[in-house]
DNA sequence: TATAGTTGTTACCTGTAGGTAAGTGGTTAC
DNA sequence: GTAACCACTTACCTACAGGTAACAACTATA
């Protein structure tokens, strides 16, 4: 193997990793809302109005073990819960960046003609 | 709704328009697989070596119907067909690069401890 | 003659991501 | 007393992503 197949396959390596985090139709979009400041539950599921409170309790799960996200539940009346973005999970604000950019730019290249 | 509101709207949408041309296992890999020059059927299959031939064939059908890759075949003997990324596919350039960063920055921080 | 290398296709199967709907246990407001 | 908000959970179901294996049609090489 070269060193260019090598680089290659370092790359695809480190985006494997990257992948197994931020798979899935919800995990993004649930980052995205917390960047917009720590939210609760019910805040999430109003920002994305279509997912289920059975796949927001799932992903917000997954993204707590894989430390992205913090769950901190306040002992008010009734309970609150809120979710907040660890140093971890503000490092991905590049990542989302792009996402978002390439998003806009998709959209009027392709979708919008 | 508020404007801090419709923002976060703005860019939920627009993250949902990029994963829908990014969602998979196999199309990060793909893609990156060709920033490192066109490449033929046999080349992606043996840079991904665990990508099953109908699994490729599929994907690179999709990436081409949204415009991020080109098919070119040659009559040469036997056929030969390379793909290259369009120019819409060079502009994820940037995506690519965050998502590998944040893969190499996720396994030192969580993975490699 | 047969084996390997081109670029795929086809049929079949399985696992899981994700959807739907209802329920839980508490509190507060009307 | 009943409806509504809080944060979920549980059971059930379906669709599709993805895996496996065989095959196709052609050429070059041993």
């Amino acid at each position: 193997m070269n060193q260019k197949d090598q680089v290659c396959q370092q790359k695809l390596m480190a985006s494997r990793d990257a992948l197994e985090v931020i798979q899935g139709k919800w995990r993004i979009p649930i980052i995205i809302a917390l960047t917009h400041g720590n939210k609760r539950f019910g805040d999430i599921q109003r920002d994305i109005i279509d997912i289920s409170p059975k796949m927001l309790s799932q992903e917000l799960k997954a993204l707590e073990t894989n430390k992205i996200i913090t769950r901190t539940l306040f002992d008010s009346m009734p309970v609150t819960v809120e979710y907040a973005l660890t140093p971890l999970g503000h490092s991905m604000k590049n990542l989302l960046d792009e996402v978002l950019n390439w998003g806009i730019h998709f959209r009027n290249e392709v979708i919008g003609k």
